[in-house]
DNA sequence: TATTGTGAAGCGGTTCACAGCA
DNA sequence: TGCTGTGAACCGCTTCACAATA
């Protein structure tokens, strides 16, 4: 198969297979059919096979996967399989937060650089990373090489974020402040707001009352 | 409209518009057209003309829709008219992290409990909070009145956690543990974790690059 | 024989185009 | 006149069904 157009729900479906393969392998299991892994992913068994084939045919027939296999193929399919050097903007709760959270580490993105304009966060440490004013972006990036931006200001802020990691020639960015933003076509965005499933939740809820 | 199923996509498209709402209303804009709205999020104007008519007629022809009545009745529509009372089950990084997190309540969700099994942590306070085990669960959801649960504890310990929140009634469950987790079909549960976005980016510029 | 890989059918969400209305 | 609300057309993802094959 190996198609040109990928769609977005494959993506998101292909990092919830890892988790899975994951959590398998942990507990022993070397092989898995589609079938199987399906009903752990609650998809159907066709879904899973055509995502796979996006990328290419990384099963046996007759037998199914082999699952540390899998794993080192999907990510590979994902270009997950190094290290991303990511800027953070913004060090407030959320930001404090991320830069604590070490399955950064352990996925492959390593936040490299902290960037804050309140003078009274500049040249403090968080987990042995100094903050800098945003202005100093451009220069940092193309030094450490940063690829990745994470924002996590207040909203009022986060286009001006958005403005630095553009000019200093970031590559995608991942937004965590409750505002739109406006970058480039050819610059990724990624909008994360988790109270989106929290409504969801709320709705789903309120539906099943009446 | 008033339709009886409503797409999944437009209630993750409706908390987008309240963010954008919000934000046109902080700057002054007491009215917009479905157009305009569109250009801010990023989305066809028929779109949202026709996420709203899922839940009723909004907007005034030949003028828009009222910022501040939208967002009441987007509100309404999801409810999140009122607040949740919620229940959080792992008091680890990221539990800590939500606790912290004062935009829940600004949002209309209330952590009003903070369990966790680990002996060192009983007892323990954050955030105004006695972090309690989790078999008292069972007494105290009805006592304060919990109805959605919070689960961030490691992934294997994802599953007892959704036992004990079935067990205790919980109504809806939100999972930021990497691990897929099985319960009653009537209670919905929303998976979150935002590697999958960075996982997105990480795809995205892959791409891009051949 | 069991399970993958995939063309074709089915289905649901998105967009179009315009009627309906302030 | 301008913008909403909506049936119809469209499009793309999902599921089915089965040929291919270890």
């Amino acid at each position: 198969m190996k198609s040109e157009h990928i769609p977005k729900a494959t993506i998101g479906r292909l990092a919830v297979y890892i988790q899975v393969l994951e959590n398998l392998l942990r507990d022993g299991n070397e092989v898995i059919s589609s079938e199987k892994l399906a009903r752990a992913c609650s998809v159907n068994s066709s879904q899973i096979r055509k995502d796979l084939a996006y990328f290419g045919e990384f099963g046996v027939r007759g037998v199914g996967y082999y699952v540390q296999e899998l794993i080192t193929s999907i990510k590979q399919s994902l270009g997950i399989d190094r290290v991303w050097k990511c800027a953070l903007i913004g060090v407030g709760n959320m930001g404090i937060a991320l830069l604590r959270h070490h399955d950064f580490e352990r996925r492959g993105f390593h936040i490299a650089a902290a960037f804050d304009c309140d003078p009274d966060k500049i040249g403090r440490e968080f987990e042995d990373l100094e903050i800098v004013c945003p202005t100093h972006l451009v220069e940092q990036a193309p030094e450490l090489g940063l690829e990745i931006g994470i924002i996590t200001t207040p909203p009022d802020r986060a286009q001006r974020a958005a403005n630095h990691l553009v000019d200093a020639n970031i590559r995608g960015i991942i937004n965590f402040a409750p505002a739109r933003i406006n970058v480039p076509p050819h610059i990724p965005v990624e909008y994360v707001d988790f109270f989106d499933h929290l409504y969801s939740i709320a709705f789903q809820i309120t539906l099943g009352n009446d």
